[in-house]
RNA sequence: GCCGAAGUAGCUCAGCUGGUAGAGCAGCUGAUUCGUAAUCAGCAGGUCACGGGUUCGAGUCCCGUCUUCGGCUCCA
């Protein structure tokens, strides 16, 4: 797999979270995803606007770059979200200190005004082209047009091959374009990437410019304005400046430490999923954070989902001893095969080396004369010569280390959570059963993968797992999605998407746990659930997990960023690797359904959402610093008077504070506005006088005096209802 | 993991082609007693990410490591 990725059911996915995963028994092979997923003309046709005049902005890209560096090679310059990008190859290493040279030969190009001229031509005169080096070129070069020569012999038979012109410019390209180049009206270089050639490491790594282009400058200025607004709420800026979370060489890459504040954050979630579920009746329970290998070998993470999981702790030292043993069996003399034809069975047999595991040395001794008695005296020697460094350790891995005693962290909660199932008899009246968790899991993500919060090594879930009938199935989705939109409203999030993801009935048995019955059952329950609660989602077939269809939930930040929240997905092939039943009304025994779900995702990108989201303006209830409480001035009457006020609202469990700096009040009210701290109760000797204080709300400023009890009154219920 | 860039005080950053490490904010101490976004002064703060190398001399040049950031098919 590209990247490291595990190999999961379902495509490789980039910068997506995975709440949980099963691997697929067969592993889909890329390429062949890649030529199902070609680009018909008709679609390259339908571009936007703005993503035609990028594409002829790229092309604009490749003449300048061309005028500088004629022995360029280009691959694909394609449109993209935000702008556009080339990819090409050449010694010279492009750096941003380049851009401005570059710009400045594009700017000729726009301002020369070309037109984008297109020309249809046939198979043998395209490949001739690109044999003659022209193609992405300014003309004839001595070496082919190497990656566009690659791209012709891929298109199919009989589809339209064209190519563009705009000045001295011809580049192979299916279009469309604007109509000149001064089209392009606004442009900027933003930066240099590298890229291999179609995303195959196998391939050359080629050098990705990206740029942006607009229509005017207006729009390019605004879209930097707004990029510059989307950096100050970053949430690695923030997390930083309101000293949220912090991340330490030491404690190691991807593992964030919560500082008070941000930890203040994590309770709030905490407390609002445990209402929350524990109202919709799910019932908690705590797993531990290590499990044997075994388990994993029974759930089928291992050996897929190993590149994704920290290595194993091996408790003593069995990887010693292994070598030993395996030395040990490579010797080939007759005493190795006396020795093994008595040993190797006793290795094997977990019976024998748990009797081994229980004896001291001496009965380990006298264990090993019995069972060599019968051999000759010569071979007795012999054997007795190696013993000591070889054959007694052989033994001895059956006794401290056997192969399967290695300790994973654990990745997913799941296993752990089949096991609590497993560990009581179930009936069907027990059922639906929820167990929920915030359980904290370890992944070993790729360094170049890991983000901020969004993309750690150590997360908590608000993980739960629902054992149910197919009967109670589509009342239990159909729950999970009310909580999930219950959610999205209190957070205030409006843009965001389920992606339900379907088996192909083609591949059951491959890509697909061959269930054909309970495949269509689910999905359709889950496509009605879908529909009747008007949840936005798109319906993506061929995507599902190995083991039953899931819904993918994104969402996109204030700023644009897209996240994966959580997955939220059927399972009806891990209870039965569990060996997971109920007994049912007619008295037989029956496996149940699993529903995954984690509506908040994990702790980590959830909070670096909200972050984001918010721009760190968090609600009452979420701020880390729910209040704080300026005196003006530091006389002792007011100082108490202050005290009095947090000691009250501390007793109700709200995150007060108290500046009792000598500071004057402006700096008091700077200071706890930069830290973005919710409500301020300004107090000065007016106040004190008459039982009042002085309300200030971040990003609002004064509010005015009122009433000391009837303003803590309102704190608290804004608090108890969660009020955005 | 791969390619590229970056790492200087708690934070934000300066430090030119090698020549004794700097500012603002934060911190500490003192003064200031101020009614809604920064009162003044003084002090302290650094193994220039880490480890090697070149050099009379390295924050600066070279090599390695670590970490962070930008990317790693939204596809002629």
């Amino acid at each position: 797999m590209t990247r490291g990725e595990t190999p999961l059911a379902g495509p490789v996915q980039h910068r997506r979270h995975f709440l949980f995963v099963i691997p697929s028994e067969v592993e889909e092979p890329l390429a062949v995803t890649m030529a199902d997923d070609r680009k018909t003309l008709e679609q390259r046709a339908q571009m936007t606007d703005i993503e035609r005049l990028r594409h002829s902005a790229a092309h604009v890209l490749a003449t300048a770059i061309l005028k500088i560096w004629p022995e360029a090679q280009f691959a694909a310059g394609p449109p993209v979200e935000n702008g556009f990008y080339y990819d090409l190859e050449l010694d010279h290493r492009i750096s941003p200190e380049d851009f401005e040279k570059i710009e400045a030969e594009m700017k000729k190009e726009t301002k020369a005004n070309h037109v984008f001229e297109r020309v249809v031509l046939p198979r043998d005169e395209a490949l001739s082209m690109a044999q003659r080096g022209v193609l992405g070129a300014l003309g004839e070069r001595p070496s082919p047009s190497k990656f566009k020569l690659d791209i012709i012999q891929n298109i199919p038979e009989g589809e339209e091959i064209s190519l563009y012109r705009n000045g001295e410019f011809t580049d192979l390209c299916a279009g469309p374009h604007v109509m000149r180049t001064g089209n392009v009206g606004a442009f900027k270089l933003t930066h240099v990437a590298s890229a291999y050639y179609k995303g195959d490491e196998k391939n050359p790594q080629l050098q990705r410019i990206y740029g942006t282009a607009f229509k005017n400058k207006t729009q390019l200025d605004e879209y930097f304005a707004m990029l510059e607004e989307a950096k100050k709420r970053d949430h690695r800026k923030l997390g930083k400046e309101l000293e949220l979370f912090t991340f330490d060489d030491d404690v190691g890459p991807g593992l964030p430490l919560w500082l008070p504040r941000g930890a203040a954050i994590i309770e709030e979630l905490e407390k609002l999923a445990k209402e929350t579920e524990f109202a919709a009746g799910y019932q908690r329970v705590r797993t531990t954070n290590l499990a044997r290998e075994s388990l994993y070998l029974k759930s089928g993470h291992l050996p897929y989902y190993k590149e994704s999981m920290f290595p194993p702790m091996i408790v003593r030292k069995g990887e010693e001893f292994r070598t030993y043993f395996e030395n040990w069996e490579k010797e080939q003399n007759r005493l190795h095969e006396d020795t093994a034809s008595i040993f190797l069975p006793d290795i094997k047999d977990p019976e024998v080396r748990a009797k081994i595991g229980g004896m001291s040395t001496d009965e380990m001794n006298r264990w090993i004369e019995q069972r060599i008695a019968g051999m000759g005296q010569e071979a007795v020697n012999e054997f007795n010569r190696m013993a000591v460094d070889n054959f007694i350790p052989t033994l001895m891995m059956g006794q401290v280390a056997p192969v399967e005693d290695r300790y994973y962290l654990k990745a997913m909660n799941c296993p752990h959570h089949h096991k609590l199932f497993a560990a009581l008899p179930r009936s069907y009246r027990d059922l639906p059963l929820r167990l929920a968790e915030y359980g904290t899991c370890h992944r070993y993500e790729q360094s170049g993968e890991l983000f901020g919060l969004m993309r750690v090594r150590s997360l908590q879930m608000n993980d739960a797992h629902i054992y149910c009938t197919p009967e109670q199935f589509e009342t239990e989705f159909n729950a999970v999605n009310e909580m999930y939109l219950k959610y999205f409203k209190l957070f205030g999030i409006e843009k965001y998407l389920m992606r339900f993801s379907t088996h192909d009935p083609a591949k059951l048995g491959q890509k697909f746990v061959d269930e054909p019955e309970l495949w269509k059952q689910t999905e359709e329950m889950t496509r009605n659930v879908l529909k009747n609660s008007g949840i936005n989602f798109v319906e993506v077939p061929n995507e599902a997990a190995f083991y039953g269809p899931k819904i993918d939930v994104q969402a996109w930040s204030a700023i644009g960023r897209e996240f994966s929240i959580a997955t939220n997905q059927v399972d009806f092939a891990q209870p039965r690797r569990f060996n997971l039943v109920y007994k049912d009304r007619d008295n037989t025994e029956k496996t149940p359904l699993c529903i995954h779900r984690a509506p908040l995702g994990t702790h980590e990108r959830f909070i670096g959402f909200l972050i984001e989201h918010y721009a760190g303006n968090f609600p009452l209830w979420l701020a880390p610093e729910q209040v704080r409480i300026l005196p003006i001035g530091d006389e002792a009457p007011l100082l108490d008077y202050a005290r009095a006020i947090q000691n009250e609202l501390r007793a109700h469990q709200v995150r007060a504070e108290l500046d009792a700096s000598s500071d004057h009040i402006k700096a008091k009210i700077a200071n706890a506005e930069q830290m973005k701290v919710h409500t301020m109760l300004v107090l000065g000797n007016r106040d004190l006088e008459a039982s009042a204080v002085s309300v200030r709300i971040h990003g609002k400023g004064n509010v005015g005096a009122r009433p000391r009890a009837e303003v803590i009154a309102d704190l608290l219920l804004s608090i108890k209802e969660r009020k955005a």
